[in-house]
DNA sequence: TAGATTGTTAATCGATTAACAATC
DNA sequence: TAGATTGTTAATCGATTAACAATC
């Protein structure tokens, strides 16, 4: 399936919830089971079974009339679609305690995901070992992502410095920028951002209280 | 979501534009700024000026033609339509390296939070302090939350113990959650839950990569 | 007054849902 | 065959954008 002739074609809103059906449909195989249906899994995410059949249809027929979708293959065509069939490097920028908890999640590996590299200018933690990287000052990023041909980066640097980190970051040729300080980034088009702000989400929810 | 009173006519997708206005807001004050304009917030956040125009005055006329906004008073007005002019209690469960990186998170109380408990399982964990309040246990949770009425939680444990801590929060009386857990909950259509997984909003964009 | 920008209406655009033939 | 569920089309619903009178 060429999805690259296909992209255009694709709203971002069916991007943005294929993650989230494949975390679902991951966590059914571990559960057991072996074949699910939209409709099964619609119930699961609070989605209609309508919606997940035409998100999937984007990509092609990936089901059975009659009997569903088989989980393992439905999980190995969407790893596909959405690249995460491979393992990308990232680099993390910040070793504050949120650097340092990314730093020890245990959870990208198997998601596609590996950090490699970390970057923080305090003098009292450049040269600190974590996992299996030492923590390099800012001023080795540009080499260090150019050499290993970085596309991804986490930013958890204080709101003040996020702006002029995500700027070296593209400079160097990051593509994909997941942003945990609370401030709105500016990026060229071909720059893709998502923002993770804890507070921004509680205040959310706190209208329907 | 709640389909009955407490859900105004107000479009959800509008209320979750709120917080990062309100964001972009603080920020300009910050920079000294008095007055903006749409045009302005619109260029700073890649939205249309319509689209803010339109958001806002589903709220009351908060500017002057001519003019714009005065940032200030519109800060104000935000943060009182999201009920954050006041500062929310709220439940932490699990200490682990992400937990504890919440807990000494220095951004939530200007923004309307306030961490006040915290629980884990963990033997060697409950007992200790961190910032201003002891790490206590699991069993403890129903008890604390509705002694102090606490309406808001975090969920920072593993998978799969995310489902039965969203029970017990929402057993006593929590209505909003925010879940780090990479896990769908289930919960009652009177309980709002947000969801918060790097992996999945890594996997947003290695589609585009 | 001249220029700027709001708040709002109407038009456009896009996303979700309903329905069902195809088919396992 | 009978029952179930897909993939897809058409209908509905909702959100965004364009346009502009009002007015500061």
């Amino acid at each position: 399936m060429p999805s690259h002739i296909l992209s255009s074609n694709i709203p971002d809103i069916v991007i943005g919830r294929l993650p989230v059906y494949l975390r679902a449909l991951t966590r059914l195989a571990q559960e057991g089971r072996e074949v699910t249906s939209s409709h099964e899994l619609g119930q699961r995410l609070g989605i209609s079974s309508a919606q997940i059949r035409k998100d999937l249809s984007h990509f092609g027929g990936f089901g059975k009339q009659g009997t569903g979708y088989q989980i393992a293959y439905l999980v190995e065509q969407l790893k596909q679609v959405l690249k995460v069939d491979q393992e990308w490097d990232v680099a993390l920028v910040g070793a504050g305690d949120l650097g340092r908890a990314l730093a020890h999640y245990r959870g990208f590996g198997d998601r596609g995901f590996r950090i490699v590299s970390m970057f923080d200018n305090s003098p009292d933690k450049i040269g600190t070992e974590l996992e299996n990287f030492v923590i390099q000052p800012l001023d080795d990023l540009a080499k260090v992502i150019r050499e290993r041909n970085i596309k991804i980066a986490m930013i958890a640097v204080p709101a003040e410095s996020a702006q002029e980190v995500a700027d070296r970051l593209i400079e160097v040729g990051v593509k994909a920028i997941l942003n945990y300080a609370p401030i709105n980034l500016n990026v060229p088009a071909d720059v893709h951002v998502q923002y993770i702000d804890p507070v921004v989400h509680l205040q959310r929810m706190t209208y329907y209280l």
